[in-house]
DNA sequence: CTAGTATGGACAA
DNA sequence: TGTCCCTACTAGC
């Protein structure tokens, strides 16, 4: 589940929910417990996503860093009051809502001289509207290894997973080995444009649809192309299948893969 | 029911 | 490279 699209969609939750009030802050689980004693009855000033991390920002003056990693997710639960799951890492409840942060890689409480660095790490990210477009383009163009790498760089582009990253270099017929100097900056600017819309489309919908005829209705697997497609949903041709650092990577074999 | 897998990434070795 | 995040979903017994 978590892209970007998903931690953008927490972030709009827990500020709908419980942003400019005072906010309860415990961790059951007990691995934040000091740092969510600081934090309780704070009130939560800024809840933002950047790429695949998540900030919430509080008025006791720090800032947790939430990264969920492959399995960490947050619950909601409409009753404030309602019991947290067992195990759940941060617990926070405001006056209409709570929430369970369950597994995730990174909870921690950072200055803000932590958050600027943090910050400093990431690429542009396609889903905030300030992020510069030319300056992805030039990171990706500056990327020393394969197109298929760099699109998962996070300091190249923030929030682009590996779902994002088949079905973009397939909506753009990119082999994900080519060299990422060697595509050219206007198919990276396609790709940019493409991506801002794709992962909008995940914010609203949910879930990662890439196939533009499909309803936002249709179930996930059946609206995207090449990422864990039996066979190409553009062409009906095989989908080749192999694995670039240690992740999967999914790619049209008469569409995309010269040889 | 259990096992395998994965939309991440940091860390140890 | 292996391991850890008190996970969810799916395929297979």
């Amino acid at each position: 589940m978590p892209e970007g699209h998903t931690l953008h969609r927490y972030a709009a939750a827990l500020r709908a929910d419980l942003a400019g009030q005072p906010v309860r802050a415990s961790s059951p689980q007990g691995r934040f417990a000091a740092e969510a004693g600081t934090l309780d009855g704070a009130v939560l000033e800024r809840a933002e996503a950047y790429g695949k991390n998540l900030l919430l920002e509080f008025s006791a003056g720090g800032t947790v860093h939430v990264h969920l990693g492959l399995r960490g997710l947050f619950l909601r639960y409409d009753d404030p009051a309602a019991e947290p799951r067992k195990g759940t890492r941060l617990h926070l409840v405001g006056d209409r809502a709570a929430y369970d942060l369950i597994a995730p890689m990174t909870c921690a409480l950072l200055e803000p001289g932590a958050v600027a660095r943090l910050l400093a790490t990431l690429g542009p990210d396609p889903l905030r509207p300030e992020a510069d477009g030319e300056e992805a383009v030039r990171r990706l163009r500056a990327h020393p290894r394969s197109v298929g790498a760099a699109l998962l760089d996070q300091s190249v582009l923030a929030g682009v997973g590996n779902v994002y990253r088949a079905e973009v270099l397939y909506r753009h017929r990119v082999d994900p080995r080519a060299p990422a100097r060697d595509v050219p900056a206007a198919t990276y600017a396609a790709m940019w444009e493409d991506l801002r819309g794709l992962m909008a489309r995940g914010v609203r919908v949910g879930s990662i649809l890439t196939v533009d005829e499909a309803p936002d209705d249709t179930p996930p697997e059946q609206a995207r192309y090449v990422y864990k497609q039996p066979a190409c949903r553009g062409c009906g041709g095989p989908v080749r299948t192999w694995t670039l650092d240690g992740r999967d990577c999914y790619a049209c074999d008469r569409e995309q893969l010269a040889d």
